[in-house]
DNA sequence: CTGGCATATATCAATTTGGCATATACCGCC
DNA sequence: GGCGGTATATGCCAAATTGATATATGCCAG
C-alpha cells in the first residue's frame, strides 16, 4: 500500500531485471540516489518474499568464483501491485541533513571544523552535480523517458541552488574552485 | 558518537529547556523541520535515559487536567557530549521523496493522479516557504544567531529552486497561483 | 605479495518509526 | 446540546529499517 521497500524494488525492476546487489548499486549511484535509500538488509528479504508471492521471478546465473547471481524480474502481478502502490498521494518530502544541524549549532564547534564541514558539503554536492551532467552527456539521454528527465532536472535545480547559496555565504569556496580549475 | 536522536535532543535543549512533547513540536514545525525527523517512540526513551546518565535534569510541572509536564534541561556534561558529538564530519545529506519516485514511474499512473501529486508537492513547498517568510518577519529575527540564519537561508534557497522548477515544468501551477492571489 | 576494493548473498542486533492507548479540555458546527 | 476534530501530554510496542558483519573470491596498485 505505502511507499515501502517493496514498491521501491518493483519500481526499479520495472525498468530492467536485476540482482539484489545491482538493485542496491542502482539505488545508491543511479537516478534513485537523489531521493531514496535502502540497505541490503531490507532489499534481500523483500526480494525473497516477493518471489514467493509471485510478484517476481528468479533466474540463477552461474558465476566463476562468486556466488550465483540471482536475477529478479517483475511479473504481471508485480506490475499490478506497483501501479496500485503508486496510486496514492506521495508523503511529504523528508530531508535529513547532519550538515545543517552542525551549522545550526555552530557555536559549539571550532571555526576550523565549520570550514571542514562546509567544504565537505560543497564537494558532496558538486560531485552529485557532476554525475547528473555526465548522464546528460550520455548518448541515450535523448531517448530517455519523461520521468527520468523530470527527476534529473529537479535534482539538478535544488543542488545548484544549494551550491550557489554555499558559495554566496562563503566566498572562500569560489576561490578554491578557481584554483582547482587551473 | 554519531548524529543520533540523543545528539538531536541535546541540540534542541541547548537553545532552551523543553518537554518531550515540545521537543517533538519544535522538530516538526520549527527550524529543525527542514532537515531532521524524530518520533515520540525515540524521543521519550532518549530523554529518560539521558536523564539517568546525568546529561539532562528534569523538573515536573503540574498541569490541571493534563499529565504533568516533564521539563528537561541540558547539564554541563550534556553540553560536553553534544560538543563531542558535533566534532565529526557530517554524513552526506539524505533526501527522501516519494513524489520524485512517482514522477519517475509516471507511465504507471494516470495523468490526473500525476497532476494531483504535482499540486500537492507545489503546495507543500509553498507552505514551507511561507513559514520561513513568517519567521523572517518576526521581530526577534534581527538578534537571531548566525546558525539559524544560515540554516533558514539554505532551506529557503532550495525550496525556492524547487518551486521555480515545478512552475517552469507545469505552467498550470502559475495560473492557479494567480487565481489564488486574486 | 599484500592490502584494499569490487562482486555477490545473507543474517542480525540495535535503532527508529508509526500507530495506538490514555486522559482532559476547548472549539466549531449542525 | 452533542459530536467530531484538534491540542496538550506521556508512554508502549510491533513492525520496518539500518548498519555492521560474515563468507568467498578475483583483480589491481603500490
Amino acid at each position: 500500500m505505502t511507499m515501502n521497500i517493496r514498491t521501491l524494488c518493483l519500481g526499479v525492476l520495472s525498468f530492467k531485471e536485476a540482482s539484489g546487489y545491482e538493485l542496491k548499486k542502482e539505488i545508491e549511484d543511479g537516478m534513485y540516489s537523489h531521493f531514496i535509500d535502502a540497505s541490503y538488509g531490507s532489499i534481500y528479504p523483500a526480494l525473497t518474499q516477493m518471489n514467493a508471492e509471485g510478484l517476481l521471478t528468479v533466474r540463477s546465473e552461474e558465476q566463476a568464483g562468486r556466488p550465483d547471481k540471482k536475477v529478479y524480474a517483475i511479473t504481471e502481478s508485480g506490475r499490478a501491485l506497483l501501479a496500485k502502490s503508486l496510486a496514492v498521494l506521495p508523503a511529504k518530502d523528508k530531508f535529513k541533513s547532519e550538515f545543517l544541524f552542525e551549522m545550526l549549532l555552530q557555536h559549539f564547534i571550532s571555526k576550523d571544523h565549520i570550514n571542514l564541514a562546509i567544504d565537505k558539503q560543497h564537494s558532496d554536492i558538486t560531485e552529485d552535480l557532476a554525475k547528473i551532467a555526465d548522464k546528460k552527456l550520455n548518448k541515450d539521454w535523448a531517448n530517455c523517458d519523461a520521468g527520468s528527465k523530470f527527476v534529473m532536472g529537479y535534482g539538478e535545480s535544488i543542488l545548484r541552488a544549494a551550491v550557489t547559496y554555499l558559495e554566496a555565504q562563503c566566498p572562500r569556496l569560489k576561490k578554491q574552485k578557481m584554483k582547482a580549475a587551473e
